[in-house]
DNA sequence: CCACATTGGGTAGTGGCACTATCTATGTTA
DNA sequence: TAACATAGATAGTGCCACTACCCAATGTGG
């Protein structure tokens, strides 16, 4: 199909598609001629993906570029893809000095005394550090009680998500399955919780 | 203290708390002139909590100050407040048509199923609804099994995040508690799930 | 009491981002 | 062959979160 037609099946302007496509969130179709190109459903199922990542899930163009690119590299891989897609960086095998993050001694024996195995420079640490850092400062104490509640109802989300993925794909499918499944599963997630909330909460002031 | 004390302390430059100011996310300061204005420490409070939501939850300006006025306008209803604070909309006593909204009946399905008793109008609704629409016209079908799955581990989040507000506390502070506990909180939430991602990956994959 | 830095308040400018519009030299199609 | 579509490139737009500057009015050290 040609560009117009993608368009039109996608409901993005073609404008739209030659800028992701320049930006590389794209591939670029196969070129017929000098003013020709043609796509595929590829082209289509990568170009809805593009567009939920960043309109639903509220990703920049840099950042959705970044996990699309990491799901590719890593598609053999599995579960370093999963801790790759928050900062998405490539994790530098020689990481310069471990940066002084702010809680990180806290989130170190939260993840140390749960027994969890997870690489020393996952994004998400310094993530999960930097909130409680900012929580406490505001007089938000969460204990490590608390916390530890929070890791197990996370472990057990965890589990609910790999046992969705379907083990007969192969890796590449898999890795993208994954990762749809991860990031853009994350405003539902919160949503749920915020209606459980809701309802808890009515539930206990009767 | 004078605005350029209230900038030191907090790190925030002067620039931006005028700015913060004329939008409205920071009350005035108690005016001693025509040049000179007081602050106390409800502001540098009021200036962290802005630039956590802001910085890192990465909240928009506007969102931001929505959120804050919900949290003013409704402290004596604590349950309500948590149910506004994703799309922040006053949820118009008199709704339009109920806007025939993608995956609402699968949502309501599963909200009557589960016997929650949340708000018709819960802007969470709408996100939960549109991102399994979006999941499955990717090709990603979250069965209502895992649907329910994810709730009640959601439920026994919201208890969680309940059972850490202080009964003790003034109502008002008690909103902005939970808002802080509810918001802030979910960067955290979401790294948790991705570091348990990777160790029950690593798990499964010895 | 006065030179001078500071302040509140306002307006205008900046840089980044995600598009969007336009142009040109080709192609395709009726 | 004339109307229309396309690839590729460049420039422009609108929004947003600041940021810089200006002014008149203070406050303040000498």
């Amino acid at each position: 199909m040609r560009i117009s037609e993608l368009s039109r099946r996608s409901g993005v302007p073609t404008a739209t598609i030659k800028y992701y496509l320049r930006e590389g969130l794209l591939p670029p179709g196969r070129a017929i001629a000098a003013t020709q190109a043609e796509y595929d459903e590829t082209h289509l199922r990568r170009l809805r993906l593009v567009r939920a990542l960043i309109g639903l899930r509220g990703l920049s163009v840099s950042a959705t570029k970044e996990i699309l690119g990491a799901a590719a590299a890593h598609a053999g891989e599995r579960h370093q893809v999963l801790g790759l897609v928050v900062g998405a960086r490539p994790a530098d095998e020689d990481a310069p000095p471990p940066a002084p993050a702010p809680g990180a001694a806290e989130v170190d024996a939260l993840i140390d005394g749960l027994g969890w195995e997870v690489s020393a420079h996952a994004p998400a640490r310094a993530v999960l550090g930097e909130t409680l850092e900012t929580l406490r400062s505001l007089g938000e104490e969460v204990s490590a009680d608390a916390l530890r509640g929070y890791a197990a109802l996370a472990e057990r989300t965890a589990a609910l998500d790999l046992d969705q993925l379907d083990p007969d794909a192969d890796p590449l499918d898999q890795a993208e399955s994954a990762l749809l499944r991860t990031i853009l599963f994350e405003p539902a997630l919160l949503a749920l919780r915020r209606l459980a909330q809701e309802n808890e909460s009515a539930r206990r002031n009767t």
